[in-house]
DNA sequence: CGAGGGTTTGATGATAGTCAAAGTGAGTGG
DNA sequence: CCACTCACTTTGACTATCATCAAACCCTCG
């Protein structure tokens, strides 16, 4: 009972870039099956080669990294659309582990026709290389965050960034969106403890910034946020989608 | 009196990869000239869409990102082989700037022709999605350094990196590699103060791991240093030259 | 010789980490 | 239906890593 691409109810959202038809049809042949995992299921691990890659299709999950001694650093958020595994497609090797936070439906894709899908279509090849693009443009700005900002802005800009998410993907309903992440994601996103990430969120919600409770994330006053961050608020940009 | 890429010097190196004699005669295509510019000049600007693209020839320098309030966070540093502009390219503008630390050759590429250069071949295509998949790769150890990482094991961290970095160019002689960064560019890369970066510099010269003056970075004990950022030494890896 | 950029060092203070424990709510089993 | 557990959140007290401030030092350069 899988879904047909054609079908595809990501695709059909304004904030996915078009598709011709042809290449609907080899981006349907380049799918191999589908996947549901419950939440808290690894889904790729670092270092390894994986032989599948996937596109999140329903659900969230986070991307992430360990230490030797145990540490964890939450790289980036998965959200619906999102292209999972391009580092194993491309570099052979995952430089992080990706596991499922909520339930998730994942498309998956098998490496070995990466190339081949790869070649299929210049604009398919372009499609990869933006997304890779824009993983390291968000990287950056996440590395700007950790290194610079302090507690109460760091959690300004994620919440933001977060909202901003959800929203492009039509999930807020009056300022809500949903949130199935924990403190302790958010604090190792951050670089922050944990205790010092639950003071800071208390921080921002005294300010009437926002609400974080019951799995979703309630913004009050978006523009009063994005100045705590020091961000510019910019419209959805269209992106493509695998 | 500019580098012809049939005679390029980084070409040569047992780091990058061989390419074709089609392959080089479209690379030379698509040069389109050559820059020489001093320490200290920017040479892109986050948030501008640059027209021109480039490869660094000689020379070293850095990418970084600036906060409203004056806060700088150094994303990378800059070796010869490196691409920049490679979001201008494929989003039309840059999350970070670029600036020459040393000074700098630099091979120029117009941007209106990078689509083109794209199409010319797949196997250009996927260096580029190769390198920005590298980059990414790379992003996602910052990040975990910055915001994992102690002052000491992220400081360990970075002169690891950018001895191998430095040592896989055959800059290395005896132990000792250029060093032409500022502590200030250090401390802006790891999110730390410049006096904190002195200190923390100066524990693990006590530790007779290395040392760190004149311009140049000698590692006394690579494996020790490693051990101390808990990192993996492994070979390197050939890369495309663009 | 004075100026300026960069490095080094010492003193003080604040942000964020650690430790500990209580509170909350969902889920389970007697 | 009421403990009881377990996972997560919240709060308070204490600590330390790292930031800030200030000043000296070192070099190179004009």
């Amino acid at each position: 009972m899988t879904t047909d691409c054609k079908a595809c109810p990501l695709r059909s959202q304004s904030i996915f870039d078009d598709m011709t038809q042809d290449e609907l049809k080899k981006t349907a042949r380049f799918k191999s099956g589908e996947l549901s995992v419950d939440p808290g299921t690894p889904i790729l691990m670092e270092g390894s080669n994986a032989p599948q890659l996937y596109t999140a299709l329903r659900g969230m999950g986070l991307r992430y990294k360990t230490l030797p001694d145990g540490q964890r650093q939450v790289i980036n958020f998965i959200f619906p659309g999102d292209f999972i595994g391009l580092q194993a497609g491309m570099l052979g090797e995952m430089g992080h582990s990706v596991e499922a936070t909520t339930r998730m439906t994942l498309c998956v894709f098998d490496r070995s026709d990466f190339f081949d899908f790869f070649k299929s279509s210049t604009a398919r090849a372009f499609d990869i290389t933006w997304l890779a693009a824009t993983e390291e443009h968000f990287l950056g700005e996440s590395l700007t965050t950790v290194g610079q900002r302090d507690a109460l802005s760091s959690m300004a800009w994620a919440m933001v960034r977060l909202f901003q998410r959800a929203d492009e993907l039509n999930m807020q309903q009056n300022g809500a969106v949903p949130f199935p992440f924990k403190q302790q994601d958010i604090a190792d996103a951050l670089g922050l403890s944990l205790v010092h990430t639950n003071k800071t969120i208390a921080r921002l919600r005294q300010r009437q910034l926002l609400t974080l409770s019951d799995g979703s994330l309630h913004i009050h006053d978006l523009q009063a946020l994005a100045d705590v961050a020091q961000i510019e608020l910019e419209g959805h940009r269209r992106r493509p989608l695998i």
